[in-house]
DNA sequence: TTGTATGCGTTATCAG
DNA sequence: CTGATAACGCATACAA
């Protein structure tokens, strides 16, 4: 900047009020300033702003598996807004383990990063403790036990029950669920959903119908298997996502069922094989990478002190209806 | 850390070397700094150690699209490196879009970042003409034309060849090929292995065997439906990746053809569901994970100027032989 | 072994 | 409208 400032015969003050595109310089000396930074490629530099600033102008973003599809598209959306808005998104991989959740998380609190976006369903512990930073976290698709980080997703329950209502409206009355891991929050969202629409339909919800997975392929194979060891099996099973759906149509597969013919099935979430697999997967549509957006969006909001920063964002889902349940 | 001298009873300089682990310091005076530290939760602010130091201990990858399983795999093994290194991953996206890769290549130059790694295929433009930063590029998977950069891949020819080894094996002797993008180096590198595989096998390389897709499932769609107007078309299939390949099935699918008795299909990259989609898909296995893993630990050691930094790597295949091949 | 002083590159305050 | 200068938080050369 000093080089700048000897090229264009100003102070150092001017170039960096220049450059930050404050009103206080004439025309003609901000065009020989920006003529200087041309030819010398100059860039100011991040690390000596921010750290005068007190900014990093850098977000992170917390992720369990940064090799799963739902969260990777996710981190698209987020990474569009981030880059509109001027900043840099940094991505930390923590497998759900609270030691590098917490290694990550300490970047808040150096002043690495200025917010930090949440796609792994907690807080980090030591930022459970510390309610400095609530201002600065949203989550996005999961909410945050204890409600103190605004959360952007769809309405879960009111997805689950859109699909129980769609698989009852095919004629079904034993209707299954595989659900996932009992201590998600998703999980219980879409279970209640699933009660409801069963209830909306007449029917009684009923324990012995719902096996829990962990929203991996084997898991929803295993339950599936399980499901068909029933006296009466059900016609028709809602899966709490794709991952599980698919592993549920190789066990009904492998048992010599054909879908849907003899069992519906249904899925969520809408990845990226759901419309290609075989048979394509009737599930619920969620606007991933809009869900990032808006989410990154919140948090810019509040990072520049914005007014209408707002809480929680519900977007809305799509009932994708596909051959896994409507032949 | 001014705080922390001042409990301690030390100077800021102490505080410092105890804190960046200085031989210089007695393990008493060390203790009580530690204490201090502890005592306070201070935590040292990256931006002004990266600004004295000149580093920022970040690295950057640029990805064509973060969503993609593929490079989202390697992302995760990024990571891992990178956090076990003391580094933190900033990603962009740039869909493929040169405007977005300069903007992103930008950091390079401002020294927000220490690296950079490519998973996109090639050099930013304003990095082509800067040859400063040369060596501390890495790409993944996609060799960079010009060959300046070290790249961190398989042997794709011997592994296309390798394919194709393996579907004459069965006795296929029309073999065709959905090749990627003409554009894309690893389209060409597959194709020359999956010609090398035929005059290995015997067979004479026919270009009317051969279509172009650009990786997605449409596209493979319909290579595959154009090649199955051929007078002969194609007892088997090599598509250069492994959407191309379902989409391939999808038309064999749609045109009354099964998979693998009318025509055999293999893919390549075995992403997540290649082993799971109906039938499962013959593909050969990259290391993403390992890949990516790899391309960061030799960024590091260039990055803090290890001796035995070293240029390509070349990481072991896997051909995965699936029901699309061997039914 | 520790303390003092300086500079890393910017921005903001205060004069002019 | 512009310039001089202090301060952001840290690491290191130089003294002690």
């Amino acid at each position: 900047m000093v080089d700048i400032a000897r090229l264009a015969g100003v102070s150092v003050a001017t170039v960096s009020r220049a450059l930050t595109g404050s009103p206080l310089v004439t025309a003609e000396t901000r065009e020989r300033i920006e003529a200087a930074v041309r030819q010398t490629g100059y860039a100011v530099n991040p690390l000596a702003r921010g750290l005068r600033r007190q900014e990093a102008r850098q977000i992170l973003v917390l992720v369990p598996d940064i090799g799963n599809p739902f969260f990777s598209e996710v981190l698209l959306g987020i990474e569009e807004e981030a880059a509109a808005r001027g900043f840099s998104m940094l991505v930390g991989n923590t497998a759900k383990d609270p030691a590098r959740e917490d290694r990550h998380a300490g970047q808040m609190l150096t002043g690495a990063v200025d917010g930090l976006i949440l796609l792994n369903g907690r807080l980090p512990p030591r930022l459970q403790r510390d309610r400095d930073f609530d201002g600065w976290i949203v989550a996005v698709s999961e909410a945050i036990p204890g409600g103190r980080v605004p959360v952007v997703g769809i309405d879960n329950a009111g997805a689950a029950a859109a699909v129980v209502a769609h698989l009852a409206g095919l004629g079904h009355r034993r209707i299954g669920h595989v659900a996932g891991p009992e201590s998600n929050i998703l999980t219980h969202q879409r279970l209640d959903g699933y009660r409801a629409g069963l209830r909306a339909a007449g029917l009684k919800p009923a324990s012995w119908l719902i096996r829990h997975g962990d929203f991996t392929i084997p898991s929803g194979e295993a339950a599936m298997t399980s499901l068909l060891s029933l006296p009466a099996p059900p016609t028709a099973v809602f899966c709490s996502n794709d991952e599980m759906a698919i592993g549920a149509i190789r066990a009904l597969r492998a048992s010599g069922h054909e879908v849907p013919r003899d069992v519906a099935v249904a899925g969520f979430d809408d990845i990226q094989f759901a419309g290609t697999y075989e048979p394509p997967l009737t599930t619920i549509r969620q606007p991933r990478r809009r869900m990032g957006a808006e989410a990154m969006a919140l948090l810019g909001r509040r990072i520049t002190g914005e007014p209408g920063a707002g809480g929680d964002v519900t977007l809305p889902f799509t009932l994708v209806e596909r051959r896994s349940s409507v032949g």
